[in-house]
DNA sequence: CTTGACTCAGACATCGTTGTCTGATTTATT
DNA sequence: AATAAATCAGACAACGATGTCTGAGTCAAG
């Protein structure tokens, strides 16, 4: 399968003005913003945000679900880039966990609003397929931990990958809340992390 | 401060028709149900699943504020009961929890959808608030087990509530969209957060 | 500089939701 | 059986959100 005739990159071949193309950033961004806090922002808000008229939104986003659809692509791929940038393949299992988690979880944190707002709307599946790219980052790293012993195998892999999930939301979480400082927060979340898959034994 | 003049009972004085009363339940009951699947339930999709006309909902709770305050502290009082029902003081610490979660998460995770609605509604505070009476169940079994070294130390109480809660909604997310039969879910659940807070060497 | 793409300002119809009200009817209580 | 309480059925206004449209103005690219 070559190129098409037709010179498009690989995921909007639309051709834009330089215009535009900031528009749709901005929009994206404030989105982002916007859904975090409330993931019920109107588009006026999210407008507003971006520093736009309402109508713009419409333009390059036929409908709402297809603005939600955008951003939600748009944080995923900002945290796979990150999570993929601290090289889960590299070292021993334990260490290659810190510094992906490290890397990662403010970033999640932010973003975390828009997980209530996808549970809702999506199904538990179609999350789920969409979320993939996340979970891939991960997903090689605590199955060779598990290989070595370092981490548990009398439980499934998807398992812990939801566990560690959980606990890197619940740091952002009480972090954000000023329940605890952030550095707090982060230390806090690795060792429990590590605390919760590691294997009896060390 | 004895009884006052008015025989009044501690929380809703009001003398009402048991005809009333069963309307209110059945409204409670459907709230808790729908909104539990969708956070953003309407008054209307309420009364219907509780059959009954909509205003009669308004009869009794003026607002949906009024409602969704209700329907909160009616998920609570059961969740509570049902921890102190497990007698979390008896017994060594680690059985003691297990024996709590057991109890707990099944119901919890009914009403699991509640939090993401009272997130967005409420301020963070005010949230904990309202959520102090299950932690005031679980946080002198917590300070138990780390006076005997059962329990990490270097960790605030607070912290290890807030990762259990965090691992008792994975297992019930986990298990309610059948990743996992519920039966692992909960053993998963159980030693995941007995591995989370435990002390090095046991 | 000229053209076409893009944005703005503001209006509009449509829809769903909340909250209120009325009058008729049913139901619990005594 | 009589009385008061509660529900029903259905309407209503008010509001906010989505999505569409128009016409005028602005900006980037050739």
């Amino acid at each position: 399968m070559p190129k098409q005739p037709t010179p498009a990159e690989a995921p909007a071949p639309k051709r834009r003005r330089a215009d535009a193309e900031r528009s749709v950033a901005a929009i994206l961004d404030a989105a982002l913003e916007a859904l975090a806090s409330d993931p019920d922002s109107s588009m006026s808000a999210i407008a507003r945000r971006a520093g736009v008229v309402r109508a713009t939104i419409y333009v390059h986003f036929p409908t709402r679900t297809d603005l939600l659809d955008a951003v939600m692509e748009y944080a995923i791929a900002q945290v796979v880039e990150a999570m993929s940038g601290a090289e889960p393949h590299r070292g021993r299992p334990v260490e290659a966990l810190e510094r992906v988690l490290r890397a990662t979880w403010r970033q999640l944190a932010q973003f975390h609003g828009l997980l209530a707002l996808n549970t809702a709307r999506l199904s538990a599946e179609e999350l789920r397929r969409r979320h993939r790219p996340m979970l891939d980052q991960l997903e090689p790293l605590i199955e060779r931990g598990q290989k070595q012993s370092v981490f548990r195998s009398d439980l499934p892999v998807a398992w812990h990958l939801a566990v560690i999930r959980a606990i890197v939301h619940t740091a952002s979480h009480e972090s954000q809340g000023g329940r605890i400082p952030e550095s707090e927060a982060e230390a806090a979340m690795l060792s429990t992390a590590i605390s919760a898959i590691s294997a009896r034994a060390l």
